[in-house]
RNA sequence: CGGGGAGUGGCGCAGUGGCUAGCGCACCUGGUUUGGGACCAGGGGGUCGCAGGUUCAAAUCCUGUCUCCCCGACCA
């Protein structure tokens, strides 16, 4: 994309009150934009950013048999009367609509709507067992929406619904949903910060799993192996007598949740009376596992890990909202312009998703907005690097074809 | 929801009762510039969050209210 067309802007300042890192990259880069406390629209940079994060949870879910679909926002009362939880969780939006007086609720969590699906498509252990997964945006109405992207009152997240035969089931499965979480924080860059945390089952079963990445701004606080990669939330700390894997003492830090995966077991089954008739011919109860990934919060944790300061970001590859920046110095000059319009003609053709930066700016204001912008791979095309035979990369100067051997796709 | 801070051109800010509300950035016109956010000259843009009150006079004082940010509590 040429960067004379971006509609938006990068800022040189922000309010001096929004003080998290996340917050502050993302407004000044130009990747979001605030419409209250809590709640971002996703401009180009950043919607590349999040279609990014989502096309490796989808890759990685769908590797574990994840079937995609995508339930209502907009929920029914009785849904949720079901469960009992209509009343209980109170980060639920609820309303009265206007013409009809019916009670209605904006999702935060879809077990009270998969839930009602799955019973009316499984009959018998031949229907089982099988996953599903949506990525959708979530509302919850937090008390005191905080830290730019990472807790929005409106933010969008993965959850994926896994249903079984049997807890044996359950646990195999869930087993193989942790490796998957692992491939996606490693693809999103975080995946040496971001360790599997023994957190509270709550009603459903002893343990649940965190996935926390280590960051000073966490609100979260957690005690971690570093050997074996492995934290416990501080609710359950108590329980503890070291590293549940190895027994090593553990170290006090803070992190944000990055990820959450629960073994539901027949609690929602129960509530819905999912199940289904087991070989023997006797009904059975479908067991269920949730798994969830905050999409958006992930960019904010990714700015959170790879910024240095608020002006100078660099995205890791495979969420970079592009792949290449060419910053083309000199615009008066026809041979610079040339250059830099033919590699950015000869990248994309090859599939390379290149921003080129053709705008008639100075050189200072060019390198401080991809500084910001953080493009992984920058190539810069001036008089200067021409007259030494090619472009610039990586603070040498390379000749073309060798630049399109190494940038290409 | 408790405590604290803050709402003034598009953005960031200054302005503690008294002229026609300023500054930087951004924007428009002309010119000079071009390797780390250029410079000169000219120009446009504001019911000072909203509502009420006090006063000869309110961005400024008082009351209410809305909103944002931070701390805490909360976070199926």
């Amino acid at each position: 994309m040429r960067q004379s067309q971006l509609f938006t802007k990068t800022r040189k300042d922000v309010s001096k009150s929004e003080e998290a890192t996340n917050a502050r990259i993302l407004l000044k880069a130009g990747y979001i934009d605030q419409l209250m406390a809590g709640v971002y629209t996703y401009l180009p940079l950043g919607y590349r950013v999040i279609r990014n994060i989502e096309r490796i949870v989808r890759e990685e879910m769908n590797a574990i048999g994840g079937q995609e679909i995508l339930m209502p926002a907009l929920h029914p009362k009785s849904v949720w009367e079901e469960t009992g939880r209509w009343d209980t969780i109170d980060v639920l939006y609820r309303f009265t609509t206007h013409y009809t007086g019916m009670e209605v609720a904006l999702g935060s969590t879809h077990e009270e709507i998969v839930t009602p699906t799955a019973k009316k498509f499984v009959a018998s252990y031949k229907d089982l067992p099988f996953a599903t997964y949506q990525i959708q945006t979530k509302f919850r109405d937090e008390k005191r929406a905080k830290s730019g992207v990472l807790r929005g009152r409106e933010f969008i997240m993965k959850d994926l619904y896994s249903f079984h035969t049997s807890e044996e089931d359950l646990d195999a499965y869930y087993e193989k949903a942790i490796e998957a979480y692992h491939r996606v924080y490693k693809r999103l860059g975080i995946g040496s910060t971001t360790y599997k945390t023994y957190a509270s089952g709550g009603t459903f079963s002893k343990y649940s799993h965190e996935f926390q990445t280590l960051s000073p701004v966490g609100e979260d606080t957690v005690y971690v192996c570093h050997d074996c990669k492995i934290g416990v939330n501080e609710e359950i700390i108590h329980e503890m007598d070291g590293c549940p894997e190895c027994g090593a003492k553990l170290e006090q830090t803070t992190a944000i949740e990055a990820g959450n995966i629960f073994k539901l077991k027949t609690k929602f089954s129960d509530s819905f009376g999912l199940s289904f008739t087991d070989k023997d011919g006797t009904e059975k109860p479908v067991y269920m596992g949730c798994y969830g990934i905050g999409i958006s919060r992930a960019m904010g944790v990714i700015t959170e890990f790879f910024a240095e300061g608020d002006s100078k970001m660099t995205w890791p590859e495979e969420v970079a909202p592009f792949k290449v920046h060419i910053l083309a110095l000199n615009t008066d000059k026809e041979d610079v312009m040339n250059t830099a319009e033919k590699l950015y003609q000869d990248l994309s053709s090859t599939g390379t998703e290149v921003l080129y930066d053709d705008r008639d700016e100075r050189p200072g204001s060019k390198f401080s907005d991809a500084d910001l912008i953080g493009i992984p791979h920058r190539v810069v095309v001036s008089s200067r690097s021409l007259e030494q035979g090619g472009v610039e990369y990586n603070g040498e100067v390379i000749s073309l074809p060798d630049l399109l051997t190494k940038l290409s796709a």
